[in-house]
DNA sequence: GGACAGGGC
């Protein structure tokens, strides 16, 4: 896969060198460099090089974050590779399940997650002299916890004792020269073609029937080169690439014309699929991919010349009226459609057709509101209390999230016990926790685990609930999908569900892995992830020294260990069958990929579940509560007498 | 009656 600032080996020209001695110096002198280094400026290869041989790590060593894992593999691959050392001694990497560095190692490549991992353990970061943060316009939640971070651990050690990077690839470098005091901003070039940019005239009625249009438009009017489509989700891809194909088919046959080749590109494509997307077009064929924001950073499509934009993405963000995450549908912002743009530019000059009108762009917001803002915090509080952060609302964020936001999630951590009245990390619960690579109601759904003798199940419950899900449904094979998954079909829901997916994956040899998922419609790379993550969690569990117990066949306990953690998405049955979150007051109702929501229909047979915890929420037409099971009502105040203490004491 | 944006620990 080609990283986000994959530069091209032909651009490999030095604009960095150029401005060696500047860049140097600055980090000499200042506390903080802001480095704007465009698309193809070779800064995340060079930068820390660099400052390696002017000697500004002696003693300790550079960490460079990235916000992408295959970003920090292969980055630290291509440097190990132009210093002519093994990956591993001077140069190595260090990211999720797989850690490639040694004593010797002098520049770390690693995800910003990753060093924030490391600060709960080393809050001063004392093995490192220079930390750069790269790709920081991305703005990931950790990279803006390590901003602030960063700023405290430089006034907490000598002066000169920690030198920062900031290296972002857009212009705005004021907000951070004033964040960090004392810094200084310096600029590389970078190497991009022009790009036209269209729109259309008048807004259109369906972006996805203007995007087949428009393809086949460029299709049939423009010069050689690959088109790129940006739309929302897998769904949409499907079936636009039904349509694309079929109204080519129907095209006035045109030797002249090149043939049309439909490729999708999104995140739960099979590897193999996905790997199309690189290889080129063949001769006299031109390839329309369609894709999901995963083309805007993530992979570089080879060969594109004309961008079409739907102008829409679909974004996860926190919504509090709801008290849960959201999947919906949203407009861009006007930096992501440039982004989006300026995939048309990588290899020659190129077309940008936007489906929408210059006053709409005009009035998109200018970029994407940072993810902190529009996240649930809960994970971020818990880390920094974990990090001696006692006052978390006065806590110096490059961009503060909404108090309120913060207040919500204070409560939560209150509620899960992971901190004191006072506000203090709770021990052990709160210090556990913020230990736990997974969000806090999992973290709590594990301890309770270990307390009612199922924190095996448990373990693996936690694991399939953090991958991506794993059921999947081809449209044209829906039925046999179905009945595929219904052997692993739990009345009691969709966490058992995924425990019985679970344990007869794991159960596979090796080698007949692949087969069986791909015979079971399941998402072999999903369950792989889920096989990681369980045996980290495990072993993070046996050094906190919890439990190992299994409750065999008698799901109950496992059920009552989900409510402890997961009592705020706790929602009631109402009589027009949708569910009321005890919690909000909202109501959601069940997701059709629930193993719950056809209990209940006529021709089930099987009742209607009266009560039930759910993992998230999503929006689509409706608010659908999505990996859900059944629980006991009278369990909520029973286990967890604070939050529902009113609740009860009302009769409720 | 409807489904699984993208990252990360």
């Amino acid at each position: 896969m080609v990283t986000a600032n994959g530069t091209a080996e032909a651009r490999k020209a030095l604009p960095v060198y150029s401005a060696r001695h500047r860049l140097v110096e600055v980090v000499k002198t200042s506390p903080c460099l802001v480095l704007v280094g465009e698309t193809g400026s070779g800064k995340t290869t060079q930068v820390p090089r660099l400052l390696l041989e002017a000697g500004l790590a002696a003693g300790g060593a550079i960490a460079c974050t990235q916000p992408r894992r295959i970003a920090a593999v292969t980055v630290a691959q291509r440097v190990a590779n132009e210093m002519g050392c093994k990956l591993g001694s001077q140069v190595g990497y260090c990211v999720r399940f797989d850690d490639r560095t040694g004593p010797d190692t002098r520049i770390k490549y690693m995800t910003d997650g990753m060093l924030l991992r490391e600060a709960l353990l080393d809050p001063l970061l004392q093995r490192y002299k220079v930390v750069i943060l790269d790709e920081a316009h991305e703005r990931t939640v950790a990279t803006d916890v390590l901003l602030g971070l960063l700023k405290a651990a430089a006034a907490g050690r000598p002066e000169g004792d920690l030198r920062l990077v900031v290296m972002s690839a857009t212009l705005d470098t004021q907000k951070l020269t004033a964040y960090f005091q004392g810094s200084q901003a310096a600029y590389i070039a970078g190497r991009q073609y022009p790009v036209q940019v269209m729109y259309t005239p008048a807004p259109e009625e369906s972006y996805v029937d203007a995007a087949i249009t428009t393809a086949l438009q460029i299709h049939c009017e423009e010069g050689p080169g690959d088109v790129l489509v940006f739309l929302t989700g897998q769904d949409e891809i499907e079936a636009c690439e039904r349509l694309l194909t079929d109204r080519a088919a129907s095209l006035p046959p045109d030797p002249a014309r090149l043939s049309l080749c439909v490729l999708p590109l999104y995140a739960a494509l099979p590897p193999e699929a996905q790997l199309r997307v690189f290889e080129r077009a063949a001769p006299g064929s031109r390839r329309v991919v369609l894709a999901t924001n995963i083309a805007e950073t993530s992979v570089t499509v080879p060969g594109v010349r004309f961008v079409v934009d739907s102008g829409m993405v679909k974004a996860r963000a926190y919504s509090p009226r709801l008290g849960a995450d959201c999947l919906q549908v949203v407009p861009v912002s006007q930096a992501q459609a440039r982004q989006r743009s300026g995939r048309a530019g990588r290899e020659g000059p190129g077309k940008a057709f936007r489906l929408y009108t210059e006053a709409a762009f005009a009035k998109l917001a200018p970029s994407t509101a940072p993810e902190i803002l529009r996240t649930n915090l809960s994970s971020v509080v818990l880390q920094l209390k974990a990090l001696g952060v006692r006052d978390v609302l006065g806590f110096d964020f490059l961009d503060p999230p909404p108090a309120p936001a913060l207040v919500r999630s204070l409560e939560l951590l209150l509620a899960l016990g992971a901190l004191t009245r006072e506000g203090d990390l709770a021990h052990p619960i709160g210090t556990s926790l913020a230990r736990l690579p997974v969000d806090p109601m999992f973290g709590r759904v594990l301890m309770a685990s270990a307390e009612l003798g199922c924190s095996e199940e448990a373990l693996a419950v936690i694991a399939m609930a953090s991958t991506d899900p794993v059921f999947q449904f081809p449209r044209e094979k829906r039925e046999e999908a179905a009945a595929a998954h219904a052997r692993f079909a739990s009345r009691e829901g969709d966490h058992l569900t995924a425990l019985a997916v679970f344990q007869r994956f794991v159960a596979q040899p090796r080698k007949q892995a692949a087969a069986w998922c791909r015979e079971g419609f399941l998402n072999a790379r999903s369950l792989a992830k889920a096989r990681d993550i369980h045996a980290q969690l495990r072993g993070h569990f046996q050094a906190l020294g919890l439990r190992l117990a299994s409750c065999g066949d008698d799901a109950t306990p496992l059920r009552q260990a989900l409510v402890m953690g997961l009592f705020s998405h706790a929602a009631r049955r109402q009589p027009g069958g949708t569910y009321r979150v005890l919690a909000t007051g909202q109501d959601v109702a069940l997701h059709p990929s629930s193993a719950l929501a056809r209990a209940g229909g006529a021709r089930s047979g099987v009742p209607a579940v009266d009560a039930v915890v759910f993992g998230e929420l999503v929006r689509t037409t409706r608010t659908y509560a999505r990996d859900v099971t059944a629980i006991d009502i009278n369990w909520l105040p029973q286990l967890v007498p604070n939050f529902f203490a009113r609740a009860a004491a009302a009769g409720g």
